[in-house]
RNA sequence: GGUUGCAUAGCUCAACUGGAUAGAGCAGCUGCCUUCUAAGCAGCAGGUUCGGGGUUCGAGUCCCUGUGCAAUCACCA
């Protein structure tokens, strides 16, 4: 667009003045600082050898060249080394009338690429917690993002429901159940199991002290724990498909499963494809026939079998045990060639925490020395550990902070404050709960998903209910602000299209919103490029807060030049529009009032 | 110990991938609601970008080095 021209007319004005052919693409042009005048710089220094001239004479050479030949330059200056051009206002208002008039702006069309995205994948013996939300949201949201550059998105969850871990539950509950039922108890399914979790902790840890003050080695003690070795057989069982314990198995994760039902629908998370692992943890083996026979991997005097991937720098890695049972490469190995079987994708994008980072490092050199032509699709989005300002959370320890816990907390945040603040005092009771749902967890997900994916990140339970400055409420509360001010511009019959010609001059605010404005689809290219929600976080909200400095400062419905008033409407319309837009990718609702 | 990543205002985070005097929010202080929603706006104050070298017109960003923190290095997942 603006941008485009700018690179194209001084592409032109270099090889006019300078007789040097420029490509477009090395024309780098930046937003202009904004103790300066003028929209976009463009900096000299790279091209002295070009100008032959100083950096100031060089600029001023080039603005005067685009002054003189080009249409849509205002002025310009050069300080130093940088050239900052003003556009005419008749070019701003032309912009936002070719964008107003595009009605996918901001979405991209159909790439014909394939991407799978998978997230989530919890364990079925303990409820949500809260590095499943970020894992959750940016999962969630990623996708949203691909969709809107263009591709056709799978989002895919594989549970892990089968384990050693699995049967610890299980075998506290078959010990202490009593027959307890989520109903009987009066709690959700994954929070029932988790306890049973905990209960088998607690055994297992008193076994494991008794051993020891009988004088075992503490090392042998945790092996030779009885609650561990029933575990293991309970395991054994399982995998023989022994009827009681699969019946125990398939009855306490159907209870998890109604309780994640239940939280995911909360978190307004859906899911295309569930893949279990206690269908897919068998897979994988015929893979590494394959390997061995390509001699990609090689087998090892007791029978197990490996990789060397010295070569890629990385260690060896076992890839099948010399019992010839399959281990969670193996099993990955197998997953990788499975999703592509079932959806021939372009990319596979993996939301893993950072601590897997070696894990997919491994996978994905393993599947390329498989020769699979899909293996350079494979992405680890790897994010950052959760703290909390206690630390690192421990279950053990009891400082996990439960989903389902907090998600509720937030929407009792949402309402004391909307009360408080008493502006939506007709609001039917329906309206208003949805309206808190909406609010809490636009909150939550935006704080979770402002902060760089890669980084680690610090939750302050404080910081996270605050409905104030860079947070998810101060964006829904702008759309909610520009709603009324569409609403009222309905009411008066305001005209909406404008002649560009006869919106005559505009305030730096509004030629400031406009050129955020342009930058929409810049950002949601970014955000995909980099599998990052933050960069659509951190431009939605400097969208809102442009709007609400334009809001404060340019009354809107003083304005006598019919022109003028359906130019600010339609500046409004779009900014609402783009809000709406930026924050569903992010998974976040805007309300209308609020 | 090896490998990988991180270190920016009192706190939480940005910085368009090497560009100008490093920006926001929170916390602190000042103003602004008889005119479109004050969950807002405007202003003040707050910085040796962990230390030390280097590369160049220019470094928070790239290279080397030191320090600190984290993850990982299982025939666990």
């Amino acid at each position: 667009m603006l941008e485009q021209r700018i690179q194209k007319a001084i592409s032109q004005a270099f090889a006019e003045l300078f007789d040097h052919s420029l490509s477009e693409t090395e024309i780098s042009i930046q937003p202009t600082r904004k103790e300066f005048a003028g929209t976009y710089t463009f900096v000299v220094f790279p091209f002295l050898k070009v100008t032959k001239g100083k950096p100031e004479d060089s600029g001023n050479q080039i603005g005067e060249w685009l002054a003189k030949n080009t249409d849509f330059i205002k002025g310009f200056n050069v300080v130093k080394g940088f050239l900052n051009l003003e556009l005419t206002d008749v070019s701003w208002a032309i912009v936002l009338q070719d964008i107003s008039g595009d009605e996918s702006y901001g979405s991209l069309e159909d790439n014909g690429q394939k991407v799978m995205v998978e997230f989530s994948s919890p364990n079925t013996n303990k409820p949500l917690h809260l590095g499943h939300l970020r894992n959750n949201f940016l999962g969630d949201s990623t996708a949203r993002i691909l969709a809107a550059n263009g591709y056709e998105v799978k989002k895919v969850n594989l549970v892990n429901d089968r384990g050693v871990h699995i049967c610890k539950s299980m075998l506290a509950y078959q010990k202490m159940g009593n027959g307890e039922t989520p109903e009987s108890a009066g709690m959700k399914g994954d929070h029932l199991i988790g306890r049973y979790y905990v209960k088998f902790d607690q055994m297992y840890k008193a076994e494991i002290n008794a051993l020891v003050e009988s004088g075992m080695d503490p090392e042998l003690a945790k092996k030779e724990a009885p609650s561990i070795l029933e575990a293991q057989e309970m395991l054994q069982k399982w995998e023989n498909g022994d009827k009681e314990t699969v019946a125990l198995w398939e009855k306490m994760n159907g209870w998890v499963y109604q309780g994640f039902d239940q939280t995911y629908e909360t978190m307004g998370i859906k899911f295309d494809t569930m893949y279990k692992e206690s269908n897919t943890y068998l897979l994988g083996k015929e893979l590494v026939e394959e390997g061995l026979q390509k001699g990609v991997f090689f087998k090892k005097e007791n029978g197990s079998v490996w990789v060397d991937l010295t070569e890629e720098g990385m260690d060896e890695k076992l890839v099948l045990r010399a019992d010839g049972t399959a281990v969670y490469m193996t099993q990955d190995m197998g997953t990788c060639d499975m999703k592509h079987k079932n959806f021939p994708f372009d990319k596979s994008v993996f939301v893993v925490g950072n601590e897997q980072d070696y894990h997919f490092k491994v996978l994905f050199a393993i599947m390329k020395k498989l020769g699979r032509a899909y293996a350079d699709g494979l992405y680890h989005l790897s994010y950052g550990m959760v703290d909390l300002p206690s630390g690192k959370m421990k279950s053990r320890e009891g400082t996990v902070v439960d989903a389902d816990d907090l998600l509720q907390e937030m929407f009792n945040t949402a309402e004391k404050h909307t009360r408080e603040l008493g502006k939506i005092e007709d609001m039917d009771d329906s309206e208003a709960q949805k309206l808190y749902k909406v609010l809490g967890l636009g909150a939550l997900k935006y704080f979770l998903l402002k902060v760089d994916p890669k980084k680690r990140m610090l939750f302050n339970p404080q910081e996270s209910i605050e409905f104030q400055g860079h947070t998810g409420p101060f964006i829904q509360y702008t759309h909610a602000r520009i709603s009324a001010i569409l609403r009222r511009g309905k009411s008066l019959e305001i005209q909406t299209s404008f002649d560009s010609d006869k919106v005559g001059e505009l305030n730096t605010r509004e030629v400031d919103l406009i050129f955020k404005i342009t930058e929409y689809p810049k950002a949601l290219q970014e955000a995909a490029k980099e599998y990052s929600p933050s960069i659509m976080a951190q431009y939605v909200y400097d969208l809102a807060k442009d709007y609400n400095g334009f809001y404060q400062e340019v009354p809107i419905f003083n304005e006598e030049n019919k022109d003028k008033l359906a130019f600010r409407i339609a500046i409004s319309n779009m900014t609402a529009k783009l809000i709406k837009e930026g924050m569903s990718l992010l998974g976040i609702e805007v309300p209308e009032r609020m």
